[in-house]
Formats: structure tokens, C-alpha cells, sequence
DNA sequence: TAAATTTGCGCAACCGTTTGTCCAACTATT
DNA sequence: AATAGTTGGACAAACGGTTGCGCAAATTTA
């Protein structure tokens, strides 16, 4: 077989018109039972698969959606997309894949190429440092419908689901307490970012709640390096309130701190208690898991996104209800804990 | 804008044929310079760009590769796809996506509907229970290559990419006589598994080199399970010779063999030292990580696949040079050791 | 200056499928 | 039996771009 049949050939076999051909494999009314049969049997016969980038040029449509973020090897990401891939294929929709590596000239680049692919619409999570969204707003102009997940704009009128650090960050500030702890230290990211400051709400929040005092001094702000990391700890242990437990931005932050912890003598668990948010899908590998962590559902994040984007490509919903989903982060405690 | 312009929409401004304005764009030598510069100047103001999906038609050729692995979220594959990604969009292809789950249902259902999307090539990665080839038989009907890479179906003629545990486990093996354990365990995989036969084979040669005789009550087979692991533990540790030393079969293996020593009450490192090879990215992280670990080159299998890939496409490479790639693994030191 | 080339561009077909419209042949109604 | 209504299918255009061929005008050659 040099070429696959087509619906010419079909038609041109029964004496048919192609038309015909085309609404008896659709189950057309119009088309009478028996050419319906004897079409549908001959392509079966001759193995009749549509064409679909015929059929994609002609409904201007691809079924497919385009996937941009910064960097598929890492765990969140990874599943992510995890998520992503499973809901679309539900709905027929195939995934079309590009790194942006955390560089916007490369995003830019992406979004191009994937527009002039005519991707149906596309889910993103930002690289780091973009700024300017360009390269997003020409996308209105083309119709194509743009989710974000995670890595959000600040930008007016969008679509996204993003998790909410606060809620996880009560939680676990919770559940030190009840376990009988005072003095909890905090390594938390950068200032200006929003997930560290949702954590330092949450941490308030937990506190406000045992109508305790919180202390800003407890609170850390690192550069998530390996040092930034040991540097706070070191700030950390020497604070003149006796620390008993730690929430660690990450399970990256939560493995360095602990490892300084180990080298200044401290015993996991007995004169230090850890608590972290989950980016390792294991955690549960690690020798000295943190006691909980603070779970951020990436899989969960990829599928509400797409079903968002998947349901404004149906028209079950309207391009300019924005659609904002916030799930709540959430702690899981460790196995056997 | 409510549709992107198109070639005869500038073909009617200028005045000019369709056909004109398509090879003026192209930089056709029998179309005129000052056409030529018109029809340029003319796109770029109305930013045009071709329609995809009617060039895909026409051309019967879509410059998409479909990808087909098990889990997206093992590190493993998100770092090949990571190397697939990016050669590929080197070459201005764009990569499709899809996850069997390791079930090979999903994975004939796959390979269809990116047959019917009409990618140009396949990257696979079987699922682990994959034994009927049919779904990849049929591709040759069509003409669309298919380049294996890390998990490869037993099959003649096929085009593939593959890492070689051995060598990486002569140097692990190795590394541990020359700092003087004689007593070296191996937790090893299925005894059906290739991968696990090439570790065995390392381990042989490298007792081999030093004239040392290989004691095959030394290397166990697991199942890779965490309970397996702990029995495969237990079994060594109770070995008549006293064991100073173990490879273990990956990272996953290494971290729960680790734990069942920790709480036997060996230290790490004194009593017992452990290599092993990489799955995760992070072993960094680990607060016992292995002395070494065997890499196996995620990304660069990726590449090398899809390099072959793009060569097949291109012609550079004809269908029947069966290229059969295998990458040695090579021993990697931990960080600062 | 006539013939032969070259240059510059238009015409038309084609890729495979869908869909609006038209038409012939039946079937049913009165 | 004449009219109206229904049924089953054919025709053709359209989606956007590419490409072989033809043809006139401009240029070179003899």
C-alpha cells in the first residue's frame, strides 16, 4: 500500500459520489441503509482510516492542545503534564509539548510555533522571569484560548488554577502545635514571591488560631541554594527561643536542612521535627522524610486546567467567564506517622 | 482580525496570482525583485504566516513526532523526553505526547490515533508487559519509522537506542575492590530482565579483571518492591562472608536498602557502603546517597533517538540501515566524595 | 531585424473531506 | 391520474497553499 485508501477511492469503487461516501461513514439520515452498509463494509475491507490533517485543515481545528512550561524533569511538572495527557486523551485531544527551559525569548518562540500549528488552545506555566506577555495577548487576537497553571501572570482577564500555600501552611503550623511545639522556625523563599508569602499568612493564621503570638523572627526568608539554606538554619539554631520543629519551603530545602541539622549533632524527630511541601513524588525514599508535607496536587492542577481549557473549546463555556480555580494546598502526613 | 490573512488575500491587493505570491514569499528566482520586495513588505504588514495545517495537508507531512512512553513522571522518561524535546525543536518539529501507563492496550490506542494525526516518526518506549508487536508491524505499511529507545521489543530490523548497564557496572564493581571490600552484594532485578543479565555480567567481569572468583551467592534477585528489597537485605546481611559493600539495582532499591540498614544499626559508609544506579535526579538530596551511581544517560538516549529519527526523515538515513544504538553507562562519583 | 532566449507572472489542478444545494425518482395524497 | 411530498444521492465549492506548464514581453543572439 503506497497510500493509505481514501474516500475517492471508496466512492470511486461503488460509484459513488464522495459526498455520499463521506455521510455514510457519518451515519448521515440521508443516506439510504443499504449504500450505508455496503460503505461502511468496503472501508472496512480496505482498512479506511480519515485523513485527519485533511480534516483538520478543513475544520479549521486540530484537537490538539499545546503545553508550555519551564522545565519537564522536574517532579511537579512532570506531573503535571501527567495530568494534563490523561485529560485530554479522555477527550480525544492530543498534547503537544514545549520547554521553555525558564527562558521567555524561548516561550515566545514556543508560543509561535505552536499558534502556527494551530494548536486549539494552549495550557502554560510561566518561565521564571517573564514579564511581558506578549506574546499571550496576540493569542486573543487568533482566538486561541490560553489556561495558565501554577506559574500565573499578573495580568487582567485570564483563566487559571494555581494552588494556595496558605491552607497547607495552617495545617502544618497546626499540627506542630498540637504536637506540643512552641517554637517553630520557618526557611521560607524569597519575600517577593507570592508562594512565600502565602506561607508566612498561613503560619499567622495557625497561630492566630491557638491565639498564640507569632514571631517574625522565626521567619526566614532563604534564596532556596544550598547555602541559603544552611545559613538559615544556622540563624535558625541560634535563636535564642530553643526551636523543636522546622517548615521548610520545599523537599529540596527540607533535605539540605536537614543534613546541616544532622552535622551539628541533632537528632530528626527527637530535638528536631520537620515539615515541608511536597516537590518529590518520594518523599517516602528519603532516609529522614519530613514528619508531613504540604501536598500541591500538580496532577490535579494539570487535569482542572485542561478541563477548563477542553470546555471553553466546546463552548460550554464563554471565553470570557475566567475561570480563576484556586485548590487549596493541603497536608499529608507521612507513611506510618 | 477575525481570520488570519491568507496568500490570496495579499495575491488580491497586489494584484498578483496566488501562486505568484506563494513563491514570491519563498524567494523563487523567476518571480521579480520588486515583486518579490512587494509581496514581503505586504505580508509582514498584515503579519502574515502560513497556515500549518494547510502547508501539513498538502505537503502530506506534519513535522510532529509522536512520542510513546509508560510514565511521564518517572525521571527517567521526563528526562529522555527532555532530550527529545529539545533536539527536536532544533530541527523545527514539534513533539507529540502520549503516556501508555505501562498497559498495552493504551499503547496500541496511542500509536493509532498519532498514526491518524499523521506525526512523521515514533519515538517509543514499551510498556513493560508489551509482547504483541502488531501495533508497530502496522507502521511500516505506512511508512512512518519508529526509533526505540531504553525499553526495546524484541523484534528484528528495528532502529533503536539503548544503554548498556554492564559497563557501568564493571567500574561500579570496580571502584569497591579498589578501595578494598572483598565482600561485595548485588540486589539485582528479575532474573528475566535484560538489564538485570547486563548488571550480572559486570559484576562477573569486573571479579574477572582483579583474577578474583565471582560468588554468585552474593547477588540476589528482587523484584524491585520494597518488601523484596528488605528480604534481599535480610538474605545478605546473613551471609556467611561479611558483606562491606552493595549495588543495588537503582536509586528506589538503594534508599530502602539504606533504611533496613540504618535500623539494623549499621552506619552508612563504615560499615556498609552502597553504589548504585540512577534513576533520580536527586541523589544529591539524599542524605545517604550512594559513594556512586551508574548513569545511564536519560536525556542523551533521548537525543540520540531523535537524531535518528530526523535522519530517517531527511533521508540522510535510509529505512533498512537499521541503526542500533547502545550507550555505555558509566560510573558517576557522588558530590564530594 | 528576425530568431532564439530569458524573464516574470498567471492559470489551473491538486491534496481529502465536509456541506449546502439541486435534482431525479419514488411514494403518498386526493 | 395529476399533484404534492419524501427519499437518496450527485454536484460543486470551499479550506490555503504548492507546483507544472504555458505564454507574453523583454532581452539577447545571430
Amino acid at each position: 500500500m503506497p497510500n493509505p485508501p481514501t474516500i475517492k477511492e471508496i466512492a470511486k469503487r461503488l460509484n459513488l459520489a464522495a459526498s455520499t461516501v463521506s455521510r455514510a461513514l457519518h451515519n448521515h439520515p440521508r443516506i439510504g441503509l443499504r449504500t450505508r452498509m455496503k460503505v461502511q463494509e468496503l472501508a472496512r475491507e480496505l482498512q479506511y482510516e480519515p485523513n485527519q490533517t485533511a480534516i483538520f485543515f478543513q475544520q479549521k481545528k486540530t484537537f490538539t492542545l499545546g503545553i508550555v512550561l519551564p522545565e519537564l524533569s522536574e517532579a511537579f511538572f512532570s506531573a503535571a503534564i501527567s495530568g494534563i495527557e490523561d485529560a485530554a486523551n479522555k477527550s480525544n485531544y492530543m498534547v503537544l509539548l514545549g520547554q521553555s527551559h525558564d527562558d521567555t525569548i524561548r516561550e515566545q518562540k514556543i508560543v509561535e510555533i505552536m499558534k502556527n500549528h494551530r494548536v486549539d488552545g494552549l495550557l502554560v506555566s510561566l518561565a521564571k522571569n517573564t514579564v511581558d506577555y506578549a506574546h499571550f495577548e496576540m493569542l486573543r487576537k487568533y482566538n486561541i484560548p490560553v489556561v495558565f497553571f501554577d506559574r500565573i501572570p499578573n495580568m487582567p482577564n485570564i483563566h487559571y488554577v494555581a494552588s494556595n500555600m496558605e491552607s497547607g501552611t495552617i495545617q502544618a503550623v497546626s499540627l506542630l502545635l498540637q504536637r506540643g511545639h512552641r517554637v517553630i522556625g520557618m526557611i521560607n523563599g524569597p519575600e517577593k514571591m507570592i508562594a512565600s508569602q502565602q506561607r508566612t499568612a498561613g503560619y499567622q493564621k495557625a497561630m492566630q488560631l491557638q491565639r498564640l503570638k507569632y514571631d517574625a523572627s522565626l521567619n526566614v526568608n532563604a534564596d532556596l541554594t544550598k547555602e541559603g539554606t544552611r545559613h538559615a538554619m544556622q540563624q535558625l539554631l541560634a535563636h535564642k527561643r530553643k526551636i523543636t520543629a522546622i517548615v521548610a519551603f520545599n523537599d529540596y530545602v527540607s533535605q539540605d536542612a536537614v543534613q546541616y541539622a544532622l552535622e551539628q549533632g541533632l537528632e530528626i524527630n527527637k530535638d528536631i521535627t520537620f515539615v515541608s511541601y511536597a516537590n518529590l513524588p518520594l518523599s517516602s525514599y528519603m532516609a529522614f522524610p519530613p514528619l508531613a508535607s504540604v501536598e500541591q496536587y500538580p496532577y490535579l492542577q494539570g487535569q482542572r486546567a485542561t478541563e477548563i481549557l477542553l470546555e471553553l473549546l466546546s463552548g460550554k463555556l464563554a471565553p470570557d467567564q475566567y475561570q480563576q480555580i484556586v485548590i487549596d494546598s493541603r497536608l499529608v502526613m507521612a507513611p506510618g506517622r
